[in-house]
DNA sequence: ATATAATTGTGTATAGGTTACACAATTGGT
DNA sequence: ACCAATTGTGTAACCTATACACAATTATAT
């Protein structure tokens, strides 16, 4: 059993089938933004059953580790990162779902700010991919990416969230792209603005954008303490 | 092994502690509609740690079965009812939330019509609890029951399933009482009946309430055809 | 039979939020 | 000096949400 334990989950043989009853793992589903994409961290699947193809991040659940424990563990361990936004989606029970054995998975999404992530040496088979273009995963991994993207989408249109996944100072535009590329549609520059700023979440850095090749804009922070929770309407979308 | 995944998960001693490293529960929040109240069924805890509490209704989820389908064994198994409304809300993996040893738990809550529950004669421990009175329950049965009600209210801002609550026919009044018991606030009826209209759910029985000691109100029933999701903005609360 | 109590069924006006939409100003690049 | 790209800004039309009152219907009590 725990050799079991210490083997990622991928690396389940079925000769440690016999050793337990269920297994329960935790599979993370990391959201980053660049070039004006929603991205997601995946890692190259070793089973052979999977062979060439790509799976989210996961790791079997300890005996003595909470499931949000876990689900940091596995976080820490492939972005280095602390102290990130996670959330709990649902968890996936199927029989058949991982065809080492029963192993039954909690999802979870993060949100990271992906110019933090300093990929590991080691990690040379994690990358970025966008989401809209992932069409097939690993094990029913698509189908937890799907449910974890919908989720987001709902999140984002009552809660400040969208913030862990820009820089401290961000321009308008690059929060606009950014809520179009989550919930993938177009929105209206003005009607937007007009609606952040009634929202009052911005604080005005007073500084401009560095480095574009046309007017720059005004760099804002989000400033939590000015979010009053149940005051303002759903922001999103404009 | 055997043994343990026989009894129900209240039951579980500490000596089948050693058998496996951790077990997978689900746990079922009831929700029920009478006399104007939304209630739950509950279990009286056969645990002595808690003595004289009441508890969800839930079990050890098999080898074997779906997480799906161990809730739906427990729903038909206390309440004699299939095919009833059922989601899964939230996993709940503290490391020391069950006494006897680690278990991780899925809940789901469900929708039934209080009147087609016929409790079974062995079940004279099963009770139904107005949600509202509930201050302390077992394990941690009241965080997980809070969790179920927070999910219900803000589903049914969006989603038809409050029907699952009702009799087949029934007045509007019956439903607005409903929606206030679900979302604990006090709505206006002339505008409730016009955005029900509106919505376009509703069909006409041409029948009249009986037995009801002043004006009769009009019958009506849930008709899912007309629910055209996403075209109507969210019905609650008016 | 009549009066009473309780509840149904109905419409309108106001306020508030959402949407659609255009042009001058600023910056970097050529 | 000009061009390309993008920022920053306001208003009108529309739609939705809310507040609110009275006549009609039924059972019950007298």
């Amino acid at each position: 059993m725990g050799t079991a334990l210490q083997r990622t989950i991928y690396q389940l043989r079925s000769e440690d089938r016999e050793f337990f009853q269920i297994a329960i793992s935790v599979d993370c589903v990391i959201f980053g933004f660049d070039k004006n994409e929603l991205k997601v961290l995946l890692i190259k699947s070793d089973l052979e059953e999977f062979n060439n193809q790509w799976s989210l991040l996961g790791d079997l659940v300890r005996p003595d580790e909470n499931l949000d424990t876990a689900s940091y563990r596995v976080l820490k361990d492939r972005t280095g990162l602390d102290d990130v936004y996670l959330e709990q989606v649902y968890t996936f029970g199927e029989v058949n779902r991982h065809p080492a054995g029963r192993v039954i998975s909690t999802a979870y999404y993060s949100l990271i700010n992906i110019k933090d992530h300093q990929p590991m040496l080691s990690d040379n088979e994690l990358h970025w991919h966008p989401v809209n273009e992932i069409n097939t995963l690993a094990f029913d991994h698509k189908t937890i990416l799907d449910t974890c993207l919908q989720r987001l989408q709902s999140k984002i249109e009552e809660h400040p969230i969208v913030f862990n996944l820009l820089p401290e100072k961000f321009s308008l535009r690059e929060l606009q792209n950014l809520y179009e590329a989550i919930l993938g549609v177009k929105m209206d520059r003005r009607n937007f603005r007009k609606k952040f700023f009634l929202m009052n979440w911005l604080e005005d850095m007073n500084e401009l954008e560095q480095d574009v090749p046309h007017r720059p804009g005004k760099l804002y922070r989000f400033n939590a303490s000015r979010f009053s929770n149940g005051k303002t309407k759903t922001p999103m979308p404009v």
